[in-house]
DNA sequence: ACGGTAACTGTCCGATCGGTCAGTACTGAC
DNA sequence: GTCAGTACTGACCGATCGGACAGTTACCGT
């Protein structure tokens, strides 16, 4: 029951947005009561943090394996490995975009802005140019809202198309997708 | 008052979304009664329609401009069209995307997932090939997650920056940012 | 056979939601 | 002076929200 509760709730909160689903949804959508959504997860809040650990405990990962990394592979890490992130996770992806201001005021997700912060910090090369801190934001948005929309695209290909893509966003590679 | 109202409600959906807002927020940032509101428009809806139709008729016109150009000239008039369209309508960006679910199912908004579709379909040089779909996909994230953040870099360099890593992204420039 | 506990539900609750409505204050036209 | 109309409000409404709580059922070790 537990399993199809979150289910549930990936999916509608991935569609409706946090808000703009009740637990009545939930409930429904999972086949159960009201009550006990509240007896397995207290609070409707829970739900979404319980959610969204396993995204965040990756990407807590993601920033200790790449700060660890030598300077000169930390970008190229940080790209594959975002990619690779929002592509196993994305319905939390885009929950995490779309509700940032619930999940900005959740303390147990609250520094999940932080460290995607560091990942752009990375990404950019660390540099205070202009140019390199836009590149690093775009990269965030760019695989984001790729991963967070549907396409008819397999997954192996979509991944190897967006480290591309962002690769040269950054200005890492000369060559364009080839046509 | 009606002025006053509008911008009120554009910087809270902005900052906590459509379904976050209540009409009681937006009364008292706006310093008028929540009775006011529906006054002046008639429903919570109009307010956000309202709100975004200025930014629809702009990507309207830009759609329409784009499709009567030669070729040769489209894609890059897409980008350049879209980031200043974006840097203009910030805060109405960041609604649209990260309220999808409430404006598809307004009538008056509904078209706009449409013409952004067109607008992607033309930066990809309406190719069928994956890359190039991905990579156009990507632009219309990161030029939106870039102009909904904000970042203490002034528009005009921010412009540049934009259209100058989008058409890196698509492939279109070999040279990275400087550095 | 039975006590304990985990899983689950129906029902109720106060708060808040978007929206209605009767009424008031002000303003310009005649 | 008065009257129509515009701008606005306080009080109120039913619906829905997240959540509390007192059960009921089913299973399990003893």
């Amino acid at each position: 029951m537990r399993g199809h509760i979150l289910e549930s709730a990936l999916r509608l909160f991935a569609a409706g947005g946090f808000n703009g689903t009740s637990l009545h949804d939930i409930a429904a959508d999972a086949g159960c009561s009201k009550a006990s959504l509240i007896y397995h997860f207290s609070t409707k809040e829970a739900i979404l943090t319980e959610l969204l650990t396993p995204a965040r405990e990756e990407l807590a990962a993601l920033d200790a394996h790449v700060t660890g990394l030598p300077q000169d592979q930390q970008v190229e890490a940080a790209v594959v490995g975002y990619v690779e992130l929002a592509l196993r996770h994305r319905r939390e992806v885009k929950i995490l975009f779309e509700d940032t201001p619930v999940m900005v005021c959740n303390p147990a997700l609250g520094d999940i802005a932080a460290m995607a912060e560091r990942l752009v910090d990375t990404m950019s090369g660390r540099s205070r140019d202009a140019g390199r801190i836009v590149s690093a934001n775009m990269v965030l948005g760019a695989v984001f809202v790729t991963c967070a929309g549907e396409m008819d695209i397999p997954d192996d290909v979509l991944r190897d198309e967006l480290i591309a893509g962002a690769l040269r966003t950054l200005g890492r590679r000369p060559d364009g997708p080839r046509h």
